[in-house]
DNA sequence: GGTAAAATCATCCTAAAGTATGAGTGAAGT
DNA sequence: ACTTCACTCATACTTTAGGATGATTTTACC
């Protein structure tokens, strides 16, 4: 961890510049709201109405919001799959080899894939090798169920 | 509605009559405070802080507290397998054809299976045989994406 | 219009999977 | 003792899967 005291540093920083700045200000308008009779109670009533604006200010940015925790239990239902398409994506799992691995999963044979993707067999089988290297699998049981695990197929 | 401009009321008296207590200790110590020199500074400085203070203390008995509702959804795992045993009685499927289909379910090939079960890669063949029937699966990713169907593997 | 990625297909070859059939063994039940 | 059944293993064969490599064609994008 580097610099950090807190993640309220600025709002601190901004106090403190605050405060100088009238201290400043004070130095320039001393001397004529000294003369003026009754006018200190005045001043210090100003500073006292504007730093109380400026604590509520402040505590409202201070403050850490309290945390209701609401636990909210759900069932997962089973069949509304939601795709990983990020691991899809980093493994660059084209479209293509995404259908093929989908049918794949169904337990179709090579054969079946090319005739429903009307595609030859040999296309297939370079799509598959493809596959296996892209989910680290040694067979296509092993890619299914790696690509189950990862959520790129349901 | 009748009398409520802010159900803060007594905060508020109570901030009037704190800033009241204050000009009148004012006037007492006034002069004492600004004979010393530079102590106007200090005096500011004082008022400054205490009215910061004063505000803080004001903002959290007057605000609402900040609820930051944090929704923490408890999945529950639909994944929880619960083996469906009167499909895999029904079916005729032994232990030993159950053990093997895990396996396969797992990605492993006929040898692996063999070689972790301590029995011959013939063995497997032969049980795996059995298993597609049972199942009636052609392949052995189709007897796998079967069998879970059916709850019988996870 | 050139480039890069995706998709297509082929050939050659090996490995693995799957089928069919037969057979031996041991445990459990009748 | 006999039967049944799960488990085991083998041989022989066919089919499917998978690896390696190279080539052509689309598609998309700058």
């Amino acid at each position: 961890m580097g610099f950090q005291i807190s993640r309220y540093n600025k709002e601190i920083i901004l106090y403190g510049i605050s405060l100088a700045l009238l201290f400043v200000l004070l130095r320039f308008l001393e001397f004529r709201f000294l003369i003026i009779s009754h006018s200190f109670e005045l001043y210090v009533g100003a500073i006292a109405v504007l730093f109380t604006v400026l604590g509520i200010w402040l505590a409202k940015k201070l403050t850490s919001p309290k945390v209701e925790m609401r636990i909210v239990e759900r069932f997962i239902d089973g069949s509304a799959f939601i795709m990983n398409r990020r691991e899809a994506a980093n493994r660059k799992i084209s479209k293509r080899e995404l259908e093929v691995l989908q049918l794949m999963a169904q337990g179709m044979s090579n054969k079946e894939i090319a005739e429903s993707l009307f595609v030859s067999l040999n296309t297939i089988k370079t799509h598959s090798s493809n596959l296996f290297e892209k989910l680290e699998a040694k067979r296509r049981t092993q890619a299914v169920e790696n690509a189950k695990k990862l959520r790129i197929i349901s």
